[in-house]
DNA sequence: GCGACAG
DNA sequence: ATCTTGTCGC
C-alpha cells in the first residue's frame, strides 16, 4: 500500500493519491468523548533547512474561560526535504507532524491543525490526510483561504459565512469563515476528519480564549515557531 | 495568456 | 513559513 506521506511522488502522482485519500475521509461525527485536544503546527529553522512540528495536548474542559492546561507537548526537527506547494502541503508537513505524535505518551481524542480540512481542491487538506493517517478526528483552522468562495461573516465572535466551491455535482459547502474574535481578520474552519462542519466549528469556538487563533493551534504556534522561548 | 495560491 | 521595531489600541 502507498503510504500516506510518501514524499518520493511526483505532483502528478502526489494529486492522484490525494483523490483516492479523499475518498477515505468520513464527513459525519464519529468521535469518542473528548478528554484531550491536541493543537498541531510547523515551523521551520535555519532559512528553512529545518522543519519543526509541534503538538500540543490540552486537557477538556478547560478550567474556566478559555483556561485550558497543557497536559503535554512534543517538538520533532528534522531536515525539510519538501518545498512548499499549495495544494500539497500535508507531503512538507505531514511526516513531521506524524513523528511529533509518536513522542506523545497522551492520546488525544481531536485534534485541531493549522491549515486547511475538506477546504482544499482535492478535499483532502493536511488536516483531513492528517487525520486519515492518525485515525483521529481532526479540524483545519487556516489563516488564509486556498479556494472557494465566500460572503463577508457577521461582526460578532461565532459568526461565520459559509465557504463553498464547485465539485463534480454542483457547488458544495467546504468550510467556515469564522469571526473568532471581534474586529479581527476571520479564520478559515473546515472539517479535517470524522466530523461534519457545524460540529467543527462548534468544537473551534469552544476553545477560543482571548486571541484570533483557538488555544490549540495557537500554542503549536508558539511552539513551532519557538516564540514561547524566543522572547528576550 | 492572466491571476490565485494553506504554510 | 521566515526576515524584523516600534507603535496604535483595548
Amino acid at each position: 500500500m502507498t503510504p500516506l506521506h510518501d514524499w518520493n511522488l511526483s505532483p502528478t502522482e502526489a494529486i492522484a493519491l490525494q483523490r483516492r485519500l479523499a475518498g477515505r475521509v468520513e464527513h459525519t461525527d464519529r468521535l469518542a468523548p473528548v478528554r484531550r485536544i491536541a493543537g498541531v503546527d510547523i515551523g521551520f529553522e535555519q532559512g528553512g533547512e529545518i522543519t519543526r512540528a509541534a503538538v500540543v495536548v490540552l486537557a477538556w474542559p478547560p478550567a474556566g474561560e478559555g483556561r485550558f492546561e497543557v497536559v503535554e507537548q512534543a517538538v520533532h526537527r528534522e531536515p525539510t526535504r519538501m518545498p512548499y506547494v499549495p495544494g500539497l502541503l500535508s507531503f512538507r508537513e505531514v511526516p513531521a507532524a506524524l513523528a511529533a505524535f509518536e513522542r506523545l505518551e497522551t492520546r488525544p481524542q481531536l485534534a485541531l491543525v493549522d491549515g486547511q480540512g475538506i477546504a482544499h481542491p482535492r478535499r483532502l487538506g493536511v488536516a483531513s490526510h492528517l487525520g486519515l493517517w492518525l485515525d483521529l478526528p481532526t479540524i483545519g483552522v487556516a489563516k488564509k483561504r486556498l479556494c472557494g468562495r465566500h460572503g463577508e461573516p457577521g461582526p460578532a465572535r461565532g459568526d461565520w459565512a459559509p465557504l463553498v466551491d464547485d465539485g463534480p455535482g454542483g457547488e458544495e459547502t467546504i468550510g467556515a469563515v469564522l469571526r473568532s474574535r471581534r474586529g479581527v481578520k476571520p479564520v478559515f474552519v473546515s472539517p479535517g476528519h470524522r466530523l461534519c462542519l457545524e460540529t467543527a466549528v462548534a468544537w473551534v469556538v469552544a476553545c477560543l480564549g482571548r486571541t484570533k487563533l483557538p488555544e490549540p493551534t495557537r500554542l503549536a504556534d508558539r511552539l513551532a515557531s519557538r516564540r514561547d522561548q524566543k522572547r528576550r
